[in-house]
DNA sequence: ACATTCGGGACCACCCGTTCCT
DNA sequence: AGGAACGGGTGGTCCCGAATGT
C-alpha cells in the first residue's frame, strides 16, 4: 500500500507541524502526490482516521527512538540527558516547526474526538512505559519509576512549548540540567 | 468598550478550549452576543489581531493568580503544591477542557504566525518570572532560580497534556509530588 | 460537461449587464442551478478564470455573429448597417440591458487583472480581424483596412454606451448614419 | 465643505479608475482622509448619491475641457485631433488606468440605478452639445452637427476601451487619423 | 474490485453599505 | 460631525459522497 503509507507520512508531517484543525485533506493529498479520490478508499473514517493512524504511526517510531536512547547509557540522568538532546536536535533542524507529534493535536482535539483523545492516551502510555521501565532498572520502586517518568515526560513535553514559543532551544537546555541534577 | 471585551472574553474562552484554527469567527461573535460586524472595527487585524489580545489577556489573568498563589505560603514546595492545585481544580471542573491558555495555540500557530508566537513567549516569560522570583525569595541563586522555573512551567504545562489525553488528573498529581519532594 | 457550460453562461450574462465587480458568485450558482463547491472544481482560479472563459466564449460568439452579418451583404456599408442593427436590435430586446459583453470588464478590471485586460484584448482582436478582412475586400490597404476598422469597432462600442446612458437607440442610429455615409 | 470636497474628488478617481461596485466607501474615505461617519452626513443618499456627485464634477470638468480645447483651433479637423491628443495623454500618463469618467459607471450601473444613468446621460449631452456647436460653426446643419458629433464622441469612448484592453494608445491614433481624414 | 473524476453544500475569514447615538 | 455598532454578503475552502471509468 504504497499510496496508504504516503498519506499518513504526509498527515504525521503536517500535524505535527500545525495541528488537526489547521491540516486540510487537501494539503494532505498535495503534500502525499497520491489523488485526492484515493483517501476515502484507504480511510473511509475520513480525517479523523487518518490522524489516529498518524498519531500511531509517529508514536511507535518515537517510542522506539525512546527506547533505544535509553538503553544506551548506564547513567539514568545521561540517559535522559541524551533523550533531551535527540528532541532537541529535531526541533531545532526543523526550524521549531516539529515539536511532539501528539501534543498538539491532544490539546486542541480531544475535547472534540474520542478517538483522538483515547490515540494519544496510548501513545503517552507506551512512552512512560518505556521510561518507567528504565527508572525501575536504575533502582526505582514501580510506583516511584512511574511518578518520575510522568514528571519527566512533562517536563520535556512543556519544554518543547516554551522552546518553540521562544524560538531557542533554551527552555530544553534548562530542564536538561534540572533533571540531570535530578539522577545524580 | 463593553463589546470589545466580550470578543476578547468570548475568544480567549474557545482558544482555551479548542485552539487557534478549530475556533471559527461565527463562534466567537455567537458566544459573545456582540455583532458580526462590529469584529473588524475592533480589530482590523482580525482573527490573528483577536487571538493576540485573548492571550494577552488570559496571560495576564493567569499571571496575577499564579503570583498570588505563590505568595501566600512560606514553603516553596508548598507554593507549587497549591499552584499546582488550582491548575487541576480548573482543568476538572470544566471537564478537562479548560487546560493552558496559551499552550494549544503555541503549539499550532507559532509556526505559521510571528505575532502569536510572540504574545506566547511574552505571557510564558511572565509566569517564569513570577515563579523565579518567589524561589529567588527562597534562596535560590537567580540563574538556578530560573532554571528551577522553567523545570516547573515545563513540567506542569506537560502535566496538563498527559491529564487531557487521559482525562484524568493522574498526571497532575504524580507532577506535583514529585516538585513537593523535590523542594524539601 | 454540463454544468461547467452552464456556469460559463450564467456569467457570461451577468458580466454583460451588470459587469464584474457587481456579479456575485452566489448570484452566478444561483441562475446556474449548480452549487458553489462545484464551481472550485471546474475552476480553481476562481472568479477571475470564470470571468475569464466567459468573455472567450461571448467573444467567440460574437465574432461569428459579426462574420456571418458582414460578409452576407456585397455592400460594405450596408453590411455595416446591418451588423449595427444586430447589435441594436440586441440592446432593445434586452430593455437596454445587454450591450457589449466584453467592453464593462474591460473597463472596470483591466487595470486589476491582466488575465481579464488580455483575454479583452484577444476578442477585441479577433472582432477587428473580420471587419478589416471586410473592408479589404472591398478594396482597402491592409493598413488603412485596420484604422478603418478600428474606427468602425470604436464607434459602436461608444455608440452602446451612449445608448446605455440614453436608454434609446438614437446614438446607435446616428452612427449607422454616418458610417453609411463613409462607406458610399 | 473642503471635506465634502474630498469625498467627491476620491469618488471621481476611484470611480474613473475601477468602477462603481469595485469601489469601496472604505477606500473613498481612507483616500479623501475624511472620517467615515462623516460621509452620510454630507450625502444621506449613500453611495449612489456620492457616484452622482462625483460624475457631476467629472463630467464638468471635461465639458470645460473639451471645449476649451475644440474652440483653440479653426480648423475642425485639428480640434478634434487635438482633442483626442488631451484624453491619449491623460490615459498613458496614469498607466492605461484613467479613461472616460462616466463610460465605466454607465455600463455596469446603469441597469441597477436610474439615478446613476440619468446623471450619465446628462453629462454625455453636455459633451455632444460641445462638440455639435462646434461643428455647426464649421458649417453643419444641426441634425448632421448633431450625428457627427455623435460619431466622434462614440469613436473616442470605443477607443477608450481598445486602448485599454490593448494596453497602447494604437486605438487613439487609429481613431484620430479617421477623424482627420473624415474633415478634410 | 479499485481508482479517480466530479459534484455538493456548509462554512471560512473578511468586508460591505448603512445607521444609531453621542 | 463622528466613533461605534450592525447584519447580511463577499469570494474562497472545507471535508465529504456519488458517479464514473478502468
Amino acid at each position: 500500500m504504497p499510496s496508504r503509507d504516503d498519506f499518513i507520512d504526509a498527515t504525521a508531517h503536517l500535524l505535527r507541524r500545525q495541528g488537526y484543525a489547521a491540516t486540510g485533506l487537501k494539503e494532505i493529498t498535495a503534500r502525499s502526490g497520491a489523488p485526492r479520490g484515493s483517501l476515502y478508499f484507504h480511510f473511509p473514517g475520513g480525517k479523523e482516521q487518518l490522524a489516529v493512524a498518524a498519531m500511531e504511526r509517529a508514536g511507535e517510531q518515537l517510542r522506539a527512538g525512546i527506547e533505544a536512547t535509553v538503553v544506551s547509557c548506564n547513567d539514568v540522568g545521561e540517559a535522559l540527558a541524551r533523550l533531551i538532546d535527540v528532541m532537541t536536535a529535531g526541533l531545532e533542524r526543523s526550524g521549531f516547526e516539529q515539536g511532539c507529534p501528539i501534543a498538539t493535536v491532544t490539546l486542541e482535539a480531544a475535547t472534540a474526538s474520542e478517538g483522538i483523545r483515547s490515540a494519544a492516551d496510548q501513545v503517552f502510555n507506551s512512552w512512560l512505559h518505556v521510561l518507567a521501565e528504565r527508572l525501575e532498572s536504575a533502582g526505582f520502586e514501580p510506583d516511584a519509576a512511574r511518578r518520575r517518568a510522568t514528571l519527566v515526560l512533562a517536563a520535556i513535553e512543556g519544554a518543547l512549548i516554551l522552546a518553540r514559543a521562544h524560538a531557542s532551544t533554551g527552555p530544553l537546555i534548562a530542564v536538561r540540567a534540572e533533571l540531570i541534577a535530578l539522577h545524580d
